[in-house]
DNA sequence: CGGGGCCGTGAGGGAAGCGTGAGGAAGCCC
DNA sequence: GGGCTTCCTCACGCTTCCCTCACGGCCCCG
């Protein structure tokens, strides 16, 4: 369970990456707004720890653009104790919020409770289609029972079609998930790790049956394609 | 929005049905634990507002109960301020916890970050009409069974008629939402498009049923034609 | 009953989007 | 530092799609 910790404090920071990791949990640590957001595109945490008073940049503006491309659970940790900051910082896309200082046995409560729910969102953890399996815990593909290698970008292409499969998932979803917020000017390079992807995947890859492209619009996973 | 509101305090139900009421919510009240669990039973709540201190059964009990057959989201209201309390609450399975006495308007915003996670975790919007279905969320059509490709204009141009069932769509509504362009300049493309898609979707495109025209006026997507 | 406007439908040209091969630059592990 | 993997650019051919033109039918209204 990856944690993304995003507090300018670094006391707290140290103190929190103990006690969490103590408790089975990956932490990844970010000083500062701009710092978080570019950590929550690289890596995808299953959760976020947000301190409201940052540098750089502030913790609504924060979750404003993580809520953009992303739907990872948000935990507020803040000093503010009024009720319009956790108003603010709820209706900007917030799950929960927590005043400081708090009991580290809530925090670890309700990060489980974020948990909970959100695994019970996205239940799947193996696609099948074809001859090939995806296994989205392991991060391993296999076809035909021998394993096949990825590179980062074409798992992370592969990943995201995978958790919506059947769906059409758009060239603008695909760049944002991946390369975060900007760089939504695709010179072509979304087609070639798809045609990569299909020289991997399909049968034929120049009539692929599961990886399909729906012109003008994006990418779609066909699972069965009867 | 239907919200079931547990607790033994009649004032506090009183006050509490007053300012949902007035923000939109549909409440409905349970003045002990085994009448909330009855209550959620028969009615269905889209989220449970749940005091800890109740006769007849704890507060505890009661989520675990629910939790048994339902994962509506549980919001506790609790005048216990121990962690303890709260993390035996939320490891039961509760979502939020706020200890009273509360802010009325913070109570408000965790409602609705609430209400925001479950409708995404449940997008499920498809429009069925005839022997077609058009699933909103994934982009995709289907008649009788099998897929049916649209290009992104006929897509875009169904998308925005499923969004309005039965309603009447005015040209120049359809044509400033695809092309941008406040342009009633139609020489005539939109005929185009919705022909391709009476030739894909109707069962005698020359007698269609569902993709209907209203001469001088717009078009209207009939789901049921009896 | 006739005419004019509105609508449906077929064919085709031009343009935009897509697949794919080759190749250079940057990072990583020994 | 050397070799390997990976990321990204460029260019070219091909498919698909958008839009125009043209023609014929239907409805409403005079």
């Amino acid at each position: 369970m990856k944690l993304l910790v995003a507090d300018d404090d670094p006391q707290l920071v140290r103190a929190l990456r103990i006690t969490l990791a103590a408790h089975g949990y990956d932490v990844i640590a970010a000083p500062d707004g701009a710092a978080a957001i570019a950590a929550a595109a690289q890596t995808h945490p299953d959760i976020v720890l947000l301190d409201l008073g940052m540098p750089k940049l502030d913790g609504i503006a924060v979750i404003e653009a993580l809520r953009g491309w992303s739907d990872v659970p948000i935990l507020v940790v803040s000093g503010r104790t009024g009720s319009a900051d956790k108003v603010e910082a709820l209706d900007a896309g917030a799950d929960d919020y927590v005043t400081k200082p708090f009991q580290i046995d809530e925090l670890l409560a309700r990060l489980r409770a974020l948990a909970r729910r959100r695994s019970g969102a996205s239940a799947e953890s193996s696609v099948v289609f074809g001859e090939v399996e995806v296994d989205l815990a392991a991060k391993a593909v296999t076809r035909s029972g021998s394993r096949v290698h990825l590179t980062p970008t074409e798992w992370q292409i592969l990943e995201h079609l995978a958790r919506h499969p059947g769906a059409l998932v758009t060239r603008q979803e695909l760049l944002r998930e991946i390369w975060g917020t900007e760089q939504v000017t695709d010179t072509g390079y979304l087609r070639l790790y798809l045609s990569q992807l299909r020289k991997k995947l399909e049968r034929t890859p120049s009539a692929p049956e599961h990886l399909l492209t729906e012109q003008g619009m994006g990418y779609r996973l066909v699972l069965d394609p009867a």
